[in-house]
DNA sequence: TTTTGAAATCGTAACGTTACGATTAGCGTT
DNA sequence: AACGCTAATCGTAACGTTACGATTTCAAAA
């Protein structure tokens, strides 16, 4: 394999100076450059990673650690989006991505304990955020460059990426409530995880406002796969006093809806309203009224790698935080 | 950072003997490999990637070249379940797997030139085969380790993983024909794929079984979203001639479809039939009659890595290649 | 001619790890 | 008592890179 030593010896160089040629050093002759770059060029000379990671200590690696929900079914979609959205991001700045999937067997801390002895990525994406997070503390004490997708509740600044949950819960509230909705069932994803959370707060929000006491049994926690939650909408569909509106998690959360409503014949738009939120774009092509809130999660992927490069390039600038607005589709979609 | 120094320094003994106790050569004594172990635990010791790839060459990363269709839109779904099953075998076998996105700017075989010549992964998953594809012979020839999803028509033996498409797309013509379909609609994917040309092997040998002529109109190519796939379900079915059976290449291509015969008031089951790959499981709960062939992608994922694995433990053994056979679910779903 | 200084290049060391041969200590055998 | 064997440990070098200080070269100034 090519390497510094054979193109230097090749050209009766020195390593150092073939090094130096290589990322254009002010201190060699530009005819020398010229003569280095054009070897390198033929014999096909890729720096070796981890020669270089050795040496610096950077290691061009990005690593996101991703939870999988569950094994045997499908994640969330948007978790797609997002990753394409992270590997092209990194891959444009210069760094590859590493994916580190966690199952629920995982502690999240212990995982990025591991992550952050091993120092083998310049850089982690920690995602599902949640109350008090014990991770953020972890990597600002040791000084590791990360940024979270999601917020939590501590008294230290720390760069994150983050959707506003809340306004969008209470936007998909009053929206149901525009349609003469006052039972209205809120589908979280993750119990305890700050998303969940602030969902919850702003619908809860909407509801005092308007008066409404909160049912608790029309909140759904629980990780959600189709099944489980038209599982979930068969019960509260069945119970004496059902909800009208419905706020699904996500696309999946809405499948297993329409599912539900299928079965007994109601109609999305006329017996019942729905809101969703859809990072897919897929709502818009099925068959039924359905309010959709859209989260663009390739540029939040997008946007999670650019502010980690930021924190890389200048790890004592001040942690910047990116929180994007909710906001409903142009109206609500019908096929 | 604890290093294998430190360690040795807290012990006075010689780095040598701390790397050889932590990999518990028989050289060490065993009092002493447990007083190693014992400080390694306390001091939070992981080895240092770079440091032990420099030395021996190998670097515990796979990486994983995925073509994303289409930056702005939702990439084919199966991706999803792909990836979570390639990240979970690859961390089970203690590697970690590196995401090389690329579009549709990027040339195939310069990436992985790229990839190979960057040395910094023990393997390569390439997809997306096409017909004589040149990315085999390349990373033959640099006796990288790699296992391609799908194959190619080379006469050499190499490893892969892939989904029997022929017989597939035969099943589902066959299926519609069943149904009274004899005109029939085939969708596929990439153009040139060979994914999709054993699809439309499949497809033809069917239709020439049937003794029904095979209409180019009938047959889309192209990459697909659910945009352009229902618009080109738009146009077939306002065609002088239309199909009356549908074999969409996947859930997006679907949805596409639904969405065009929702415009026209058609129903499936009754108007037309349709058949649909689908590796999200997504189809189980749309309202609507339609045949499924089912691929666990996490498994394709899974054996991808497993077969990769057993390359690099065994780089001169024999080229595995695993043939997933294709199969059509119970009976057609309705929800 | 010598001196000065800038431009260009070189040599050495180090990052953390492991491979390999060398060294030491202990102990039984001759 | 000298030898040889084994068990345990050590020292050195190397992987490919870069940082840093040292060295060479050459032309212009004294």
């Amino acid at each position: 394999m090519a390497n510094l030593k054979e193109i230097a010896a090749e050209l009766s160089l020195s390593v150092t100076t073939v090094s130096r040629a290589l990322k254009n050093g002010p201190e060699v002759h530009p005819s020398t450059v010229a003569r280095v770059k054009e070897v390198a060029e033929r014999v096909g000379y890729v720096p070796n990673h981890h020669g270089r990671a050795l040496k610096t200590g950077r290691t061009l690696t990005l690593t996101a650690v991703l939870p999988m929900e569950t094994p045997d079914y499908l994640s969330d979609l948007a978790k797609l989006p997002l990753i394409e959205g992270m590997t092209l991001a990194a891959r444009r700045l210069g760094y590859s991505l590493s994916i580190y999937s966690t199952t629920s067997d995982d502690d999240p801390v212990e995982s990025v304990r591991h992550l952050l002895q091993a120092r083998s990525a310049d850089g982690l994406i920690i995602t599902r955020m949640v109350s008090g997070d014990p991770r953020v503390r972890l990597l600002l004490d040791q000084s590791i460059p990360f940024v979270a997708f999601g917020r939590t509740d501590l008294d230290v600044a720390y760069p994150f990426v983050d959707i506003d949950n809340e306004q969008i819960a209470y936007d998909a509230t009053r929206r149901l409530m525009s349609k003469g909705c006052r039972r209205i069932a809120l589908q979280l994803l993750v119990p305890n995880d700050q998303a969940s959370a602030a969902r919850l707060a702003g619908y809860a929000r909407a509801m005092t406002e308007a008066g409404i006491p909160i049912d608790q049994s029309l909140i759904g926690h629980g990780t959600f796969t189709i099944e489980s939650s038209a599982a979930w909408f068969d019960r509260l569909l069945a119970s004496p006093d059902p909800p009208t509106g419905l706020a699904c998690a996500n696309e999946l959360g809405l499948l297993g809806a329409l599912h539900a409503l299928g079965k007994l014949g109601l109609v999305p738009g006329r017996d019942v309203h729905i809101v969703t939120r859809d990072s897919t774009r897929l709502t818009r092509f099925l068959p039924a009224k359905i309010g959709v809130h859209s989260v663009d999660m390739a540029d939040v992927g997008r946007k999670l790698i650019e502010v980690l490069e930021s924190r890389i390039a200048n790890p004592l600038g001040p942690a910047m935080g990116i929180l994007l607005e909710g906001r409903f589709g142009p109206a609500e979609q019908s096929a």
